[in-house]
DNA sequence: ATGAAAGCGCTAACAT
DNA sequence: ATGTTAGCGCTTTCAT
């Protein structure tokens, strides 16, 4: 592998001239410039990216750490970092968490030693001490989906609460007075956020005691706990006519836990999901779903985690986003 | 950031015996070890991973190009390279190609910037010239999804015609007659080999020129694609009872073309997909489709790559990975 | 078992 | 406009 001193003594020239030209410096004649140009090609010259980190104190790099790459939901988050990175020149360093402590710890540390110059983090398993203390140590730490007390700023999260009131709101709008909830019994902020905006749309929208009670089922969100869920709900109550489900795959098993019984969806029971995943369209029907803007809210926490590093100052956006409504063909009017 | 002098000054040792300790040397006293690693600890040490990799040329680091992460395929690949990069110790450095040939030279040369020890590809938009140059350039550069004429024992990759084969086949048996292929029309390898298979699968089975006949309808990879291949099958040929798609969102697009005109799927027409990605499972009906074994190609890819990187001799195996038929519920027996 | 010192490839003063 | 040189944080001989 050929050196910046390999490129100075071909050129005849000296490696602060070479480094000059690497950097864009406009202190080099054009001549000059030319010619080290040529000569680096000629050379098949690649700058040592750990000596330019190490002399420098800055990166390219930018860290990302997520749950599992292989989610699309993640993987999204992960691509619309890459956009806004690829933009700037940087690239990216990514670490599963797999929603465990432990490997989320590994996974930051790993990636701080690696002198990443911004660090995207969505981590749930972590505690918020451990995180704050994370995002002193390093500057440029932003926190994604998650809001983190005292670090408000440097949090890009959705409106949970929101989302699932809407949900709810819209299953009453059609004239559902038995409106289910499947939730996921992982205990993560998300999971109470979203019962909270559940319950208080039924509270709303109340209009007798009666009318709008809250039946709830937990279970793990994956599709055979949308499954059991459902199962248990149609045990005990079989006047519900729709769910609001924690996730989409917890949707697809409620679909699928419907069906199996016998009942027509959405002409006998209505159900909305949460996310708007790739699946979401290709389920059947096409599912309703509180839609996540995972694209634009990766994009921001990219822009800020880079503006932190330059310390430039931010665009002061805040960091809370609105879910809005999909609706597809998994909900219908109540046909009481 | 505490730097090793800083240890070694409060520890009251000298730089190379922290760097002793790091590296887990064994002639260190274990006292002094103590010592040292406590030290460590009170400065909230960490090792410049730029400095090491500088110094010592080789860098905990491994690359991975795939097109676009957000596809759960491509999702799927990096995960699982980085099961492997992570029980030895690496972690991953990501670029994205998108499948065009310019962000694909970019993503492997920004890779080989940073010095990454090994590097897994997954080009289709290369030739077969450049990335043996850059094969001959990187040592541990390992491709995935392609075979490279003399490069084969750095090739992972899927035997694409028996998959198609074995496709066709399965609908041949059910006493299908004429099957029809929905190919890609990017003009990739992949493409021929498929429709290869289905030809000769075709041919194979047939028993007089007239029973088994070549239909084939080609357009974009996508959903759309194979809504708009579907219609123009449909057009040209009504007795067609069966097809078989390049890849599953074709034969998702072409479930959708059938539906919408009244087909019954599968009592009417049977459909089988490519890749049994996600989505495959969630359609109606569950789609039967060609299982791409991504999982295990992509860590034997990662464990050549590391193997290469340390001139470790290789577990010698194959390069070819066979596909296998996973029959769900698109498919049915012949009415005829 | 430990220390002193050279040097990895590069950038950034400082000189000229 | 270009060259000289110190030094980034670390590993690794070579001494002791």
């Amino acid at each position: 592998m050929a050196t910046i001193k390999d490129v100075a003594r071909h050129a005849g020239v000296s490696v602060a001239t070479v480094s000059r030209v690497i950097n864009g410096s406009p202190l080099t004649k054009p001549d000059t410039a030319d010619l080290v140009k040529r000569t680096m090609r000629e050379l098949g010259y690649r700058p040592n990216a750990a000596a330019r980190t190490l002399v420098s104190k800055r990166s390219l790099a930018i860290g990302v750490v997520v749950a599992d790459v292989s989610d699309p939901f993640f993987g999204s988050l992960v691509k619309y970092v890459d956009n806004v990175a690829h933009k700037q020149g940087h690239h990216l360093l990514i670490g599963n968490g797999y929603h465990e402590a432990a490997r989320e710890k590994q996974a930051i540390e790993s990636l701080i030693q690696n002198q990443v110059t911004a660090l995207i983090v969505h981590s749930k398993a972590l505690d918020n001490d451990t995180l704050r203390a994370y995002a002193q140590e390093h500057g440029a730490m932003v926190f994604i989906n998650r809001l983190i007390p005292g670090l408000e700023d440097r949090c890009i999260y959705l409106d949970n609460y929101h989302g699932a009131f809407l949900a709810t709101e819209h299953l009453i709008e059609q004239g559902h007075r038995y409106v289910a909830y499947i939730g996921s019994s992982h205990a993560i902020e998300d999971t109470e956020q979203r019962q909270q905006g559940y319950e208080d749309a039924l509270n709303t929208c109340r209009v007798t005691d009666e009318t709008h009670p809250v039946m709830m089922a937990f279970d793990t969100p994956e599709e055979t706990g949308g499954e059991r869920a459902m199962a248990a709900l149609l045990e005990e109550n079989d006047s519900l006519s729709a769910v609001f489900c924690y996730n989409d795959v917890m949707a697809a098993g409620a679909i699928t836990a419907l069906t199996d019984r016998g009942y027509r969806v959405p002409e006998d029971v209505s159900v909305v999901g949460f996310d708007d995943s790739l699946i979401a369209r290709y389920l059947h029907p096409k599912l309703t779903s509180v839609r996540y803007p995972i694209e634009e809210m990766a994009e921001l926490a990219a822009e800020q985690a880079i503006a932190l590093s330059t310390k430039q100052p931010m665009r002061n956006e805040k960091g809370s986003y609105a879910p809005t409504l999909i609706k597809r063909n998994s909900v219908t009017k109540s046909s009481e």
